[in-house]
DNA sequence: AGTTTTATTTTCGTTTATGTTCGTTTCACC
DNA sequence: GGTGAAACGAACATAAACGAAAATAAAACT
């Protein structure tokens, strides 16, 4: 019977691996053949700590050797950002639609802010705060545009800008619109978010802002999460696009929450 | 039998991937001979990984090369970035030769120290702290690299984070050695800088740094600016490509500030 | 001692990257 | 608006690189 080790961490410790990964750091890239000579071993061995490697993350491997991990840890947003790509430019599209020429405007950290902040390529004389820096980046192409940035530590995740620094940047404002993203949201109609620090930077948000738009996609409403941003009530436009769950509707209903659908073309 | 492989990431991997990548980033275009010389190998070779990179997005192809996808910067800036372009990238490589792993650095506006950010694209365990939107869009390709942004207005022209709100995050850090680009230095050892605000930004800077260093090409030399952000006096490293004008190299001698020239290679 | 585990080498069939050739497309110059 | 040269992509050949598995060596444990 073999046992084969499943669980946890199958990090093999070879000595070798801390040597291949300064090697790669200092040269930016390493190759089977020179490692082998190096260390005086197998090429196949060398393969075996460069797959090994590269399966945790450390290296990226190429035909002949591996290089440095390049566009660093943004892969698992990338493929994020596809899920449900379409509908979330319609979503993005309908909130644009009620977001006036010359006014301004917050958007946060989230595939689903992002959309909109390319919706909103074409606005004019818009002014618009983010803690996001993709949307920065894309609003660039917006010359019409008045682009502010948060200050804080950028997280290469989700593009996010992070810290105390947000807060206090945010309180200097005073917007026409929040538009905000969130993780999930339960059947009561509370807005969920995994990261803590984010509720603080949301609610913070809400509180600077005349009226309030979320954008989310209906695969939010299956999910939850541990950290409550607010309740829909405090809510003025609601995007999504599909229809709510049964008792959801009815609150937003009660509540004055403009629930808008973006329609499938 | 032909094995197709559709999904996932069908980017094929080898060593010259990472180098287009940063030769197109430098130079803002690279050509099909010229790469296929760089690396000795065939046209052919050359044209499939640009369509590799380009079916990634990473790059956009054009006849005969291919350059940086469309979405980037503006044009006006991309010229001035080329002017003094080999020079410049030599001065920051020998700039970040003097920034040791691991300590804290912040690097301001200005196109010299957008090139010190590529050179650190190697550096391990730093903490770079920045008001240019350029610099933290080129590190995010350092893995090991903490970025943190001061807010502030975008201005297009050259990345730049503006307003009071930078001067605040500022003054929250210590840093080990502030990176200071300037537009203009006169014969008194005066660095000089169009842009009155920045000069409050850049004073910030060096007076919460341990150290300060100077990168500027020659042609500073010969031009002048409004405003005075400092005397050379308070620079403990000055990086340049060409010998100083008479009398200023003595001044900085007496002062104590280290000139180190980038040697043409 | 003996046995199990782990790391490496050896071997071999398969995959992949690259160079070569050639017909087609695109560009630039007249 | 045509024409020649350069650039392009497809197809194929080949040599290098690859992964899987068995054989061997070296530790680690009983």
């Amino acid at each position: 019977m073999r046992q084969q080790q499943a669980g946890a961490t199958p990090i093999s410790q070879t000595f070798r691996h801390p040597d291949i990964l300064e090697i790669a750091r200092r040269e930016g890239k390493v190759t089977v053949d020179g490692l082998a000579e190096h260390f005086g071993v197998t090429h196949q061995t060398i393969r075996r700590d460069l797959t090994e490697l590269a399966d945790s993350g450390k290296l990226e491997r190429v035909h002949g050797g591996a290089v440095l991990p390049s566009g660093a840890s943004n892969i698992g947003y990338a493929e994020r950002r596809n899920l449900h790509e379409e509908a979330k430019i319609r979503i993005a599209r309908a909130c644009a639609e009620h977001i006036p020429d010359g006014c301004s405007v917050f958007l946060n950290i989230g595939t689903s802010t992002e959309a909109v902040a390319r919706a909103l390529l074409h606005h004019r004389d818009l002014m618009v705060v983010t803690n996001n820096m993709n949307v920065a980046n894309i609003l660039v192409d917006n010359p019409e545009c008045r682009i502010v940035l948060t200050g804080g530590a950028l997280r290469r995740m989700d593009g996010g800008l992070v810290g105390n620094l947000t807060i206090e940047t945010i309180r200097q404002f005073k917007f026409d619109i929040a538009v905000i993203g969130c993780s999930a949201m339960d059947a009561d109609g509370d807005l969920l978010d995994f990261d803590i620090e984010e509720v603080g930077v949301s609610q913070c948000i809400i509180a600077q802002s005349r009226k309030t738009f979320l954008v989310t996609d209906h695969s939010k409403f299956k999910r939850s999460a541990p950290a409550r941003i607010a309740s829909a009530r405090e809510v003025d436009m609601f995007f999504t696009d599909l229809p709510l769950p049964a008792g959801l509707a009815e609150k937003c209903d009660s509540w004055g929450t403009e629930v808008h659908f973006a329609p499938e073309e």
